[in-house]
DNA sequence: TTGGACCCTCTCCCAGGGGGAGGGTGCACA
DNA sequence: TGTGCACCCTCCCCCTGGGAGAGGGTCCAA
């Protein structure tokens, strides 16, 4: 080990405890170019300089950010920009973390041995003309999909009937796009930007209702699910939910309502 | 879809919002064998009180638990014992909680466009013989092996000199694994157990303080070694580390100080 | 000059998923 | 009773971000 100015990569790994494998992939992916790298043998030299720089980079990857977001972050010239977008992988940090919780709970809930039975009322739902957004999703995009169709709604229907509601695709769990409907009952369904009236065609629906944020809404479907094996012979078609109370009813989120319906027929009793 | 009892792949998994691939993943993994599997054409059919199984599985990949031991998990048939494997989980999870919130905290510290020059000092170190632990150590198993060398040393040595320290072979960072040592100067240092007499050599150390966990003390190591690099010739040999200030004399962590001696010749001021 | 530590590239492996090819099944409707 | 088509099967490759090792070149000090 013998050198003033210029480390070798097992040097540069001591100094920066990233191993030499590592540092190497990350020349590879662009992330921390060696100060020089010498043509004929191919070594790399790093000076004394770049050990901030691979620090960073140790701790954005400990933070799980993917290494080409830690190569935009790197590679931004504006201080500003960069704190940015450190911020936004922080913020989604926040909502992993959020998530991580609601499982937790979820989890804790499951592993209850004895849970409240679910009530589920089977209900005929007569063709009914609303005004609809309609669109392709993928399921990344559901939630911000959802809050800009609701949002779209909310502006153009000026008395709305009922609570609004939703039409989903069986297939976004499979393939996760799939096709999304919300709506809100109003008489004259205007036409107006992505809004327009749209006929729901009548339907019988096994009925159950989800309390409290959606991080665990699964469970309630796969009850739900049990149920309809177990009553009724359920058929194609988009799942319908009617959000009795949701986040513009009430801050505590634990006070959610949410109505899940099955399209269903022959129900054996 | 039209079955009574028995669910098809495809229907099992719009109840459990698991994708028909991870359903067979989880089959071959031995995490959710179906019900039923017929014979020749291979076909996969489940029943509808698999769905809480699904859904425990579910939750506990969202929390990122490994498939072989979410598979111990569930084949635990005693509940007690099954919730307690979950809590192991469930610490796991703070402690990677902590480990993030810390290089959260490094980070911030890192992007601080001024940071405070860090103070190297040149020691020479003479040879000293001490109460040692030394053994190879895999670098997951560094904290749990340290601590139960101290508290060996601890138990053995009477009347130390000095705080203790540890000497860090600089292989554990690249292959993962490395002679360690954690000593503590005495007189007359005794021979029982693991505990021995260990004649350190005399070493000249470029030495820096870490204030704080041990978190980022990657830092200090950073730029101990840029004025390494800048200042002297390193030489090849185990790093140390001196404890001045730890978790056996303060609760607050913020007011831990770790000496690191990087051995050092040819000092060129 | 030679030995040994160091470095190079290349290929394979891992988890835990996604995507698609190529082909067999089951069922409703004609 | 066919036939079409949605569904299911297995097998293989891809992804990320690492680790492991083979086979061979390079640097430097003794």
């Amino acid at each position: 080990m013998h050198n003033g100015r210029v480390l070798t990569i097992g040097q540069f790994s001591q100094f920066t405890h990233l191993s030499v494998r590592t540092l190497r992939r990350y020349h590879d992916a662009g992330l921390l170019e060696p100060a020089q790298v010498d043509e004929t043998s191919g070594y790399r030299y790093y000076t004394a300089d770049q050990i901030p720089t691979a620090q960073v980079i140790h701790r954005l990857r400990e933070l799980d950010v993917p290494i080409v977001d830690v190569r935009q972050i790197l590679r931004s010239p504006d201080p500003a920009v960069r704190g940015e977008l450190v911020a936004d992988h922080l913020r989604r940090l926040e909502a992993q973390l959020d998530r991580t919780r609601a499982a937790v709970a979820s989890l804790h809930r499951l592993l209850q041995p004895e849970r409240a039975q679910l009530d589920v009322e089977v209900r005929h739902v007569p063709a009914v003309t609303v005004a609809a957004v309609e669109g392709e999703v993928g399921s990344d995009d559901v939630l911000d999909w959802y809050a800009g169709a609701m949002a779209e709604l909310d502006a153009v229907v000026s008395s709305p009937a009922g609570s609004p509601g939703g039409l989903y695709d069986n297939s976004l769990f499979e393939t996760g796009r799939g096709h999304l409907l919300v709506y809100r009952a109003t008489e004259n369904p205007p036409s107006v930007g992505r809004v327009h009236p749209v006929t729901l065609p009548p339907v019988d629906l096994a009925v159950a209702t989800h309390v409290g944020e959606h991080d665990d809404i699964d469970v309630t479907y796969g009850e739900l699910g049990a149920w309809v094996v177990n009553n009724a012979l359920a058929v194609d078609g988009p799942v319908r939910e009617t959000y009795l109370v949701g986040p513009r009813d009430t801050s505590t989120s634990t006070a959610w309502r949410t109505e899940i319906g099955w399209p269903v027929f022959n129900v054996t009793p």
